[in-house]
DNA sequence: CAGATATCAGAGCGACTGAGATAC
DNA sequence: CGTATCTCAGTCACTCTGATATCT
């Protein structure tokens, strides 16, 4: 992934949309606000993927470990960690297949459910998570310009989002 | 893309996930922040990736072609396209053949610089962004949920980011 | 049996690198 | 000349669909 370019403009690119935005077509906070959300998903992958790249992953490989550090056995069937990260089931075979190859998850038949297969971590695998979010971390995850308040609010704005895509109910 | 499965978990997957991290690893508001966004942008291209399938198109090839509708001549170089739209000019040189091969656009040699190629919009470029904003507009973009407040401090506060990113400066 | 859990093949999308053509 | 613009070839990551095998 690399830097994302630092751009360097004169002029925020979004606003100058919006602006025109409004002259042709109306309102623009909506288009304003999503096109947002997409650069600040495209920065913050890149920053992320860039201090992942030394331990081999991408962030989508990190998360997945994570979970596994989480569980207290270790190993999780994979239905579960696709309904954790929200990915599709496909992409859970490709991510434990990435991470098995590089020997930090290892597969098992899950002994409760014959249908199911288990990832579960190796000890190389608890290795990097300990040193890749300890970079992470250090790195503020790529949001140190932002303080605990300002943290917690994106947290709960964008939450609302997610309710109304039915991800969870809202208590 | 299609709809992003309304998931239906009976809880925050994120928030379980910070409250987890916090045990392990410590403060978890960046890390709850950052996987927000992700999913966030995760949701809002399902939606607008569903809704601009009927015509063709992706999110990325429709805001280059609302690009070219915002220009006064319905043409820019391709060079500004990417400046604009903050993508590898590569990725442009390949929505640009997308959108030409559907014949909504059409490439110009530059005649003001012989090195660059203006991409041109057509008279059917014109009506789908016409048809598809309307949907989009209908749609709220996805972000329907919200007020105008909301959108405004959602926009407010991914600022700092792109400022930070060096996007441009902060005035 | 129907339903759940993977996996595989194949496609699309977008991002990138590196090399090259062309024009300024 | 060096620089800027664009294209091409190739790689990679992620996502999805549709089909299949296996097990409950």
């Amino acid at each position: 992934m690399s830097q994302p370019k630092p751009l360097n403009l004169p002029f925020d690119p979004i606003e100058r949309a919006a602006q025109t935005w409004r002259v042709h077509f109306g309102p623009s906070s909506a288009m304003a606000a999503v096109t947002s959300i997409m650069r600040a998903h495209q920065i913050l992958l890149s920053q992320l993927d860039a201090l992942l790249k030394p331990y081999d992953l991408t962030f989508a490989r990190y998360e997945a470990l994570v979970l596994l550090t989480f569980s207290r056995t270790g190993s999780l069937p994979l239905w579960k960690i696709g309904e954790r990260l929200m990915v599709h089931p496909t992409s859970v075979t490709n991510t434990v297949d990435r991470l098995e190859r590089s020997g930090l998850v290892s597969r098992m038949r899950n002994p409760r459910d014959g249908r199911g297969v288990l990832a579960e971590i190796t000890d190389a695998g608890r290795d990097v998570v300990r040193r890749a979010t300890d970079d992470l971390m250090a790195a503020d995850f790529g949001l140190g310009m932002y303080g605990e308040d300002d943290l917690r609010r994106i947290f709960d704005e964008l939450r609302t989002l997610r309710v109304a895509a039915g991800d969870f109910p809202d208590d």
